[in-house]
DNA sequence: ATAACTGCAAAACATTTGCATACAG
DNA sequence: CTGTATGCAAATGTTTTGCAGTTAT
């Protein structure tokens, strides 16, 4: 039921730069599910959840509350963590485990659907899109009778980029 | 370059019990891969090994140190632990992560390739295969120059199965 | 014989939890 | 005011590492 990729390029549609009335509408949904929840919204959590917003990379818990403190956050790691937690239940937060132990956490509101591709020697996350996933999704949903809330669609190898001077394996 | 799924049939074709010769095979690929890179062939691992290939299920690396424990091998957590990590480094078996930070292993050698349903209440993992996500594979790798060397594609969802109580979220 | 492997326990790493204090509603 | 959130540190859970003794080659 959820909108997929419906483009023919593999290239993800993503928003870099929100408008005021994007950040607004992220703000206002976080706030109506604290609300909803009877939890309170404090500044630590609006703190950690525009930084999530304006960083766009895969990051993780750890690399989040550093450049928190480095921009003179006094925010815990704890804090951090929690929020996170908030963040996936409403929705506004995407994680990901790309094979290493570490999740990486993503914005995925307002944001396009996509997929990713992991380079085994430099670690580089890139995205993509492709249509044919939402099929397979619905086609295995009708098969399983399972219904489907998500998917991750991971794919690695190694890049071709010169920058990329990494060797994992023998 | 890999041979992918390639039948119509979303039913993945898992031998589930090897033959002889299939035994044969594994041990003989691992036994090549310990000699190639100077390492012992010792009891503890090929115990290891052996239990996975017994192991239909996709088992974590503590259940497996229990299980081996139980059938009264007296083998060490951090063994076990050394020894998967050179299964995965000659291709004789598989590590996924679903999601929570527990990694799961399973059987590759011999087995088809596939993909995973995961079922957020109850955590039960099914399988499935798909042609078309090999095609997908080779357009992304065209497109970003990318050489793919595996994929993991999983679907979250609920399963409608009668035993499955679980209900996570609110 | 000897270099690598094992078991054990401790360390490392990511994440969660408990408790006293701070603060949103 | 009141109870929830925070920061800190300690606890938890998973995987790795160091070391003394064991074993494959």
């Amino acid at each position: 039921m959820k909108f997929g990729c419906k483009r023919k390029t593999l290239f993800p549609n993503k928003v870099i730069n929100l408008s005021a009335t994007q950040r607004k509408e992220i703000h206002k949904r976080f706030k109506d599910f604290l609300k909803s929840q009877g939890l309170r919204e404090t500044r630590e959590r609006k703190v950690v959840l525009d930084a999530i917003y304006e960083t766009h990379e895969h990051i993780d818990a750890d690399e989040l509350h550093l450049h928190l403190r480095q921009q003179g956050h006094a925010i815990s790691r704890a804090t951090v963590y929690n929020t996170l937690n908030l963040l996936l239940r409403c929705e506004l937060v995407v994680r990901h485990q790309f094979g290493n132990s570490q999740a990486k956490y993503e914005p995925s509101f307002l944001f396009g659907q996509h997929d990713h591709l992991i380079c085994l020697d430099c670690k580089k996350v890139m995205e993509f899109c492709d249509p044919r996933i939402q099929s397979i999704q619905e086609m295995v949903a009708d098969a399983y009778s399972f219904e489907i809330k998500r998917h991750a669609l991971n794919l690695y190898g190694h890049c071709q980029r010169p920058e990329c001077a990494g060797r994992a394996s023998t």
